[in-house]
DNA sequence: GCGCTGATTATGTATAGACATAGAACGTCC
DNA sequence: GGACGTTCTATGTCTATACATAATCAGCGC
């Protein structure tokens, strides 16, 4: 069983070490979807024979799935995809309904325009893709106390979450329902200080021009946009806050 | 060597397994600064010595730390404490300094205000402490083609860095020497959108009211401030990027 | 039905031994 | 001196085995 090279499992390019070949074959069956969470993953010694090794090893792969997060382990029960996090303990700009929520203000939300088109330049750009696809267009906003607390300009890329077409986000805001159903594995956020654009002022329900901070995100699955989103919100009613410890120093 | 239970490694309390004191005991080593960034770890089979076990369990603790980014592992090298992450790839609030110069542009920096003094109330509320120290307060700003680029107010706690009374601020911008000679175990980022207030505007040499990115930031080790910064930037003139993976799975 | 007990089982931790491999150090040859 | 192989060694990976531990489950007595 020690020799290296090839072996391919599933046909994929192999990394080089046995370990990281079964890891990454793990991680694509659960960042594909194929594996959703709360799905059982096989005992380990389902997986000794699977990939014809020693417990070692597919224990300190699943180790290391725990570690990061991906997978949940329990004696005697087995191990679980995790369910995605909601609130990365990383960067906190999390579902807007959520944090209103936990704050306990009243909540409330509106769609404010929807449209499904093929992508514009212009989409794309914001999307930071190349190739065309379908997109789906929403505008919306989120009160709090009566009061608008923040404009919403999204874009989902049908192509990746065919689904999204069949939601009414007029019930239910995009970000929640993205963020309960679609895994991702990376995201960027650009954030801005801009004064309200026309869009976003009338929004807002701002009489004169203010300060308002721009949550731009981008959001991947395997180098694959599937969302774009920009968040403008009044300068004195909200506050982004990112606490995080240099990786594993916890 | 199989026996659990207590067995304390240098008489603090046992998390519990082995390989997880081990680790404790190392990263305190690291954390504390008693192995400075690139200080040489000791080789596995040293470790096998001093703590009586395997070499598997050492090489789990160490492949450990080397995957958080605390220690980097050379083959037929060693293994040495990491240098501090200059910037974090999770959030981009880097040293000005550098950030400036990757653009390529003119860097100039300001020392305006340099006190010494028993923190005030104020000061206190600001580093979020409860207890007085002594701090030193700056006032600064850096300066891009000739434009100013952003204004900056710090709190050192001069109790966490001793050392921070000697440095010529004049010269060194006080984040750019920070960066370099206190690593730190936590930081803390609070991101609003605001219109200038007076000293701002006066030190970016705004004419007018305009919509300023604060970012404030406090920055932690082992649970004590060792600063706390507060940095304004005009609006058109700076963007915060963010970008991120869930924890391992790059 | 209820609560206790003990068996079962998947994961958690640790071991010793083995071979692979990258890269530094050293020596050799030209 | 500089371009080469060779050796040496610390880390990288893997195995087979062992025992610990937590949680579930079945069986028992009442």
């Amino acid at each position: 069983m020690a020799t290296r090279a090839a072996k391919s499992i599933n046909g994929k390019a192999a990394p080089q070490a046995l370990y990281q070949r079964i890891r990454a074959d793990l991680e694509d069956k659960i960042l594909s979807g194929r594996w959703p969470p709360g799905h059982r993953i096989p005992f380990e010694h389902e997986l000794v024979e699977t990939y014809q090794c020693s417990r070692m090893t597919v224990n300190k792969v699943l180790s290391g799935l725990a570690a990061a997060g991906i997978i949940e382990r329990k004696r005697r029960v087995g191990s679980f995809v995790a369910k995605p996090v909601v609130q990365s303990a990383v960067l906190h700009i999390p579902d807007i309904q959520a944090e209103i929520a936990k704050r306990g203000e009243a909540y409330n939300y509106e769609l404010l325009t929807r449209k499904r088109r093929k992508a514009t330049k212009d989409d794309l750009d914001r999307l930071g893709m190349e190739q065309g696809c379908d997109v789906l267009v929403l505008s919306c906003r989120h009160i709090a106390k009566g009061r608008p607390f923040a404009y919403e300009e999204r874009l989902i890329n049908l192509d990746m979450v065919p689904p999204a077409v069949e939601i009414d986000f007029a019930r239910v805001p995009p970000g929640t329902w993205l963020l309960g159903h679609v895994p991702w594995s990376e995201a960027e956020h650009q954030i801005t200080a801009t004064l309200a654009d026309d869009d976003a002022r009338q929004a807002l329900a701002l009489r004169k021009p203010a300060a308002c901070l721009v949550v731009e995100r981008r959001t991947w699955r395997k180098r694959k946009v599937i969302t774009s989103v920009r968040v403008t919100y009044p300068n004195d009613l909200y506050r982004l806050t990112a606490r995080f410890t240099p990786a594993g120093r916890g």
